[in-house]
RNA sequence: GCGCCAGUAGCUCAGCUGGAUAGAGUGACUGGCUACGAACCAGUAGGUCGGGGGUUCGAGUCCCUCCUGGCGCGCCA
């Protein structure tokens, strides 16, 4: 189905030829006069500069074209130039019926199927889920699903950090720790010995510690930093423990990422690039693009346009380990092999962004990847404190994600009574929902490049623009329904509009699919959350004004059910992509 | 020092390629539960859009400049 933009556009432009002007003036806007009119298009304007004319005479002689279309309830010119134009509520129906009845919910569909690789793990290995990892996790997973419902293909990839210098960190440690572990020992034979198991929870505090160790301790970075270089150079007990570690890391990651509704296609990481890095090199000493600087193998990526010096990419460092510019060209190549994409999306902090203008440039210099394939950094802001600073717990460490999580949930079963329920199981699972609902919504609905400031009050607080709202405003009308006995399968009957409030609900039901298409193309969940949260607010006051159940005109009432149905899929739509589940009560 | 990003209501933020009266949430104040769920709805107050120039019929939006803050700038990721 086309969407009600690109009909209206499609109209005003071919009026614009007629009339003997360029058609690209016709472009058709939701007006930001919604006292004056539904939809405007600001064309004369532009075509008053173009054909030195006064704009009003160039909109009075397009109007003219179009005011006799019956979809139109007002077509006018507004000096000094605008074309303001309302529909009939005929035409509105209409448009609501045909995105009721659309598989997709009026969501517009790619033209082109496009394949996209999303990275957004960035969680390292032996290393908790913190709060920061919630914002690349969380914004991936939901770029994700509007990539998806926009008819692309999209894999995602976790991409674990397993190879680099944390990882080389974490087996130093262990190996001061449990010097006796016979992973560690020069006979270690990797077919007859078995490696000693791992505990989550020493994991998960060891690499703070060997982090930190680290920066005070020389003898120890070298070592982490030696340890490395062997790990990658294939040291048989590094490698033994390193898979151990791997393994208990993986599954308690899996688990946590779980409790976040997100999910990966490909659980690979750094390592799996491995392979590759031999592939990459021989291409970059074939094209004669890396040369020795410091001890170390670097390749030039400066262009003449830089106004800022841009540093070489290091392949290998002096001491021949590879770093994480080494393993992401090497993914690019494995990539490009596997899923030759259109477009690979890094869902990665912002501060990285130099790194990825230099992978880029190189990857596009050694012909590793085509010259029109997409790869985009769509750099992450900082989550702050209220102090404007990273965000940091009161005893100043960082808060993992999981005690966050329990924190929302608590706080969400302890605001809910138990009579809506009809077990506590059923209680604690909703909790559940709604607290990812308040965290996810909390942060999707801010910009992502955008530092923005944790307020973990915010999220408790269950009121006003949150996540919350929009799953209380889907149980309402679930409510209605079941109060009513109404399968919402059944057809809807849109016989009319009653009232102004739902004139403007469905207008807003018609523009959902232009949020869908602004938010991929500026690859901008919060813009599912600015029309989620409108859609939900334009329910609630016609929910307000109007008594659905009560209401006697049954045609009045089962249109209106009809809207309740239509809404609630919507909102339901709009839920999903962002990786929030909604709860039949609360 | 160089570069990038930001500065909009008390607070946290929207504002699409420049367009008609700059919007939300929250906080403050006021009103609304003997009607479908008040985690809600309605209303009031609150803004020289960091300062100053400029381009334009028109600037929060574009250009210049200054101020303030954040971040980045070769062997961490």
């Amino acid at each position: 189905m086309t969407n009600i933009i690109d009909d209206l556009t499609r109209i005003v432009s071919a009026a614009f030829e007629e009339c003997g002007y360029d058609k690209c003036l016709g472009a058709v806007s939701v007006s930001d006069r919604l006292d004056l009119c539904q939809f405007q298009c600001n064309g004369a304007f532009a075509g008053a500069k173009q054909y030195r004319k006064a704009p009003f005479m160039i909109a009075e002689e397009v109007v003219e074209k179009i005011s006799g279309n019956e979809i139109f309830r007002t077509v006018e010119m507004v000096k000094p130039g605008f074309i303001n134009i309302t529909l009939n509520d005929e035409a509105i129906l209409n448009k609501a019926k045909e995105i009721s009845s659309d598989i997709n919910l009026g969501i517009p569909q790619a033209d082109k199927r496009e394949t996209i690789v999303l990275d957004y793990g960035g969680a390292n290995v032996a290393k908790p889920l913190h709060i920061g990892h919630l914002r690349s996790a969380i914004i991936g997973e939901s770029l994700k699903r509007i990539a998806r419902a926009m008819g692309n293909k999209v894999i995602s990839d976790v991409h674990l950090g397993d190879w680099g210098l944390q990882i080389g960190l974490v087996i130093a440690e262990l190996s001061e720790r449990n010097p006796d572990w016979v992973c560690f020992s020069p006979d270690f034979d990797p077919d007859k010995d078995k490696v000693n198991p791992i505990n989550v929870d020493e994991l998960n505090e060891i690499y703070p510690f060997a982090s930190q160790k680290s920066k005070s301790d020389e003898a120890f970075k070298e070592k982490a930093r030696a340890v490395t270089a062997e790990l990658q150079s294939g040291h048989k007990g590094y490698i033994a423990v390193w898979k151990e570690i791997m393994r208990v890391s993986v599954k308690d990651l899996k688990e946590n990422y779980g409790k976040l509704y997100v999910d990966f296609d490909l659980w690979y990481g750094e390592s799996d690039a491995d392979k590759y890095v031999d592939e990459l090199i021989d291409i970059l000493n074939k094209k004669g693009l890396m040369y020795e600087s410091d001890g170390a193998m670097v390749v030039d990526v400066e262009e003449e346009t830089d106004k800022a010096a841009v540093p070489p990419v290091i392949i290998k460092k002096s001491d021949n380990s590879n770093i994480y510019a080494t393993t992401d060209l090497a993914t690019i190549i494995q990539r490009q092999k596997d899923y030759a994409p259109d477009r690979i999306w890094y869902v990665v902090d912002k501060r990285q962004g130099l790194h990825f203008t230099q992978v880029f440039r190189c990857a596009k210099k050694a012909g590793i990847i085509p010259e029109n394939t997409e790869l985009a950094h769509l750099g992450i802001g900082t989550m702050n404190g209220k102090d404007g600073k990273p965000y940091k717990t009161r005893d100043g460490g960082v808060m993992r994600l999981s005690d966050l999580l329990d924190t929302v949930i608590e706080a969400a079963y302890n605001k809910m009574s138990d009579e809506n329920f009809e077990s506590d199981d059923e209680k604690r699972e909703a909790a559940q929902k709604v607290a990812i609902a308040a965290v996810k919504f909390g942060d999707l609905s801010n910009h992502i490049t955008k530092d923005y400031i944790f307020d973990i009050d915010k999220f408790l607080s269950f009121e006003g623009k949150t996540g919350t709202y929009l799953i209380y405003t889907v149980t309402r009308i679930n409510s209605i329904l079941r109060n009513l006995g109404i399968n919402e399968k059944e057809p809807l009957a849109l016989s009319g509009v009653y009232s102004d409030i739902e004139r403007e609900l469905l207008l807003n039901i018609i523009l959902s699919g232009e949020a869908f298409k602004h938010a991929l193309a500026e690859r901008a969940p919060s813009v599912i959350c600015d029309n989620a949260y409108r859609l939900a607010s334009l329910f609630s006051t016609f929910y307000h004004d109007n008594h659905i159940m009560g209401e006697t005109d049954k045609e009045k009432q089962s249109t209106w059910i009809s809207l309740c149905i239509l809404v609630r899929k919507l909102l339901l739509k709009h839920l999903d992509v962002l990786g929030i589940k909604a709860v039949e009560r609360m």
